[in-house]
DNA sequence: GATGAATGAGTATTCATTCAT
DNA sequence: GATGAATGAATACTCATTCAT
């Protein structure tokens, strides 16, 4: 019976530590499923498909995810923090200017949805199509636009971006709709650009839609 | 598929009726697809539901349409004409400045787009499904950033905009990015905004990203 | 568009008049649907067996039953109006003593569950199992308990049965167990009985628990 | 299939701890069927269920039964055991009049039914299921006939029933047919009675139907 | 042209049972 | 003995599309 009473030792028992050969086959599962994701699109994509690539019977499928939607959450979290994580702070360096640091972020962010296009494709996709994918895919974005709202918020109380920004906030999504949705159409949609056209162009679009002074 | 074309010996002929029925038939057909693809979301629209609408038989539909997805190709391409007959030349009025051309032109596809959010929902979301819907998305936005980009060179043309602007081309796709994710994740995705915010903000940033000049 | 309007003539209208070959395939089904279920017990049959033992293409099923359970809930309604109408009112014969009414209802039971023995089975074993099958074999037995109380107050009425009889509606309820189980454990359960033998106990003690005269 | 016997020397050995643990786990095992099978009925408990609520693996379920089938018997046996012992012989108090003993037994049946309606419920359905249980049923029917058989011949030896029962086997079948099905309907099956009234109309319904004298 | 009946491919999910550790 | 992971058979139901009247 599960150990109900909650010791220090015990809390990990509620969910009995799963098993090495348990983990491996879960994982299995995960990586599996990612790539027949990407491979094959949300819809198009089987449960029998993820089985028979993760080497494992259809049964097994289900001892680790109740559902193909239950999958894709989690496979659609796991590369999300793989994305932020690579997408971290560039700020760090504090030897750059405002401007630099504007292009690095710009740069960064179209690397990794590069190096993750089919999986940000389905991302945006699936927010169409699941509701809890669409609250994943607004809470990440909340994410992003309080990022950039606070970074205005600091450059206007440094009296470097303009202070007539009726609504720092709402400044901040329209920002952050711009650049997602550039490299969107870019590098999921198929629109023709060259990346470093892009970059510079964001760039300066950001830089001049909130005024940033020049000698930052 | 769907003869568009009906040359007007046709009409005149003797037997005129069967095509006033088809055509009837056909317009019933259609004006229930965008009903019930608005109401259950594309992928749960059943053509059996568009008949039972449109008030005739299950087979009735493949006389005119090749499948489901061939009337959603026309519900959407009718749909999109009449948001852009609705949407058109703001700027028609020569006693506007370029500040209040920008401003009417924002409003008016907020406007457009909220009397259309589920179509529009149901174009974005289709676009991420269908080749041939993403195909007419990329082609209804470059139309968009093709109109963005004649005005941004004009202005810059005539001195009031910034001619720093390294890629004009990309910034009209930018700047199209920036308003229709605006707006697409306030109405569609539901995020919480206030009208006259998200319209205030996107014509101060638009026009600080282009440097139009103040006294126009 | 179906006709909502109801007029003598339109009212068959509402679920449009099922064509001949329509009602040939339900029949199909029906017919098959009972030998299936009769052959592999509730359980066991499977709607695909159904459709091939019908000559129809596993679909065709579902436009005509909703589910396996709607096809069993017909098919019994179906089984028991037979079963009623071939058991139907033995008391027409005026010329017949009450014990001779009486042995003539025990054998006419008798024999129409043996020649439905199948039928009943699975009636008596689903009424376990489906809740709404058990309202019907409910609904069954109150009709029968309704019949023989009717009877029984009549008889008393006439001073032909026992006027000490407590309460006749459970005594009809009684009655009617005895006779129903009876008849379930030796063709249904096979117990081992003999047919002459069985109708005449149920006669003598169902004669003896009314206090039935014997002049009558 | 569970070993019943156990062998005095083999709890007296050197290593009766896994005896004794085996013992524990599989009675927890039983008794954690028996409230699973009541709980969920027999068709919906399953293998996995009845583990967990044991407390013990899934797999440890296979060491103890063979199947599900399996335990529903044993659980099965146990049950009648109880309810048979619970309903011990009520005749060893020989001051009680026939009348007395009649009604007392039907009021102990009527009580262990109602205490075990459940588990009797179980019995009868699937005893409509499974083979070996409806043989269990026949066999537990057969029991009850022979002891009311048994009754019956002697009071028609003392002349105190009526000598003209033409087959008393029969007669006590469909006897036990009467107050079984009554009581079944009126627990199991939720037909509306009084219990009072129900056991008088037994009583009376069954004494009349021997024609017990009146005196004994 | 209209009808609507027939078709059948396509797939997620459950759960009893086995077996390696 | 105990564990619990792996297995895979088994099956109902949907719906786009076709086609005989």
């Amino acid at each position: 019976m599960v150990t109900k009473k909650v010791s220090m030792t015990e809390v990990v028992e509620m969910q009995p530590e799963p098993s090495e050969r348990a983990r491996r086959t879960q994982a299995q599962l995960l990586a599996a499923a990612q790539r027949v994701f990407v491979r094959d699109g949300y819809l198009n994509a089987r449960v029998a498909d993820i089985a028979a690539e993760a080497g494992c019977s259809h049964g097994s499928f289900y001892t680790y995810f109740r559902s193909k939607t239950d999958v894709f959450r989690v496979v659609m979290q796991n590369a999300l923090e793989r994305v932020y994580a690579a997408g971290a702070m560039p700020s760090a360096d504090k030897s750059l200017s405002q401007h630099e640091r504007i292009d690095l972020a710009n740069r960064q962010f179209v690397n990794v949805y590069r190096q993750n296009t089919a999986i940000m494709a389905l991302f945006e996709q699936v927010a169409t199509i699941d509701e809890e994918i669409r609250v994943l895919r607004l809470a990440v974005r909340a994410r992003a636009v309080a990022r950039v709202e606070k970074s205005i918020r600091r450059l206007v109380r440094e009296g470097r971006a303009s202070p007539d920004l009726a609504d720092v906030h709402s400044a901040a999504s329209a920002l952050v709709s711009m650049v997602n949705s550039s490299v969107y159409f870019w590098l999921v949609m198929g629109e023709e650009h060259d990346e470093e056209v892009v970059v510079q162009t964001l760039n300066q679009l950001w830089t001049a839609a909130i005024g940033l002074s020049d000698d930052a």
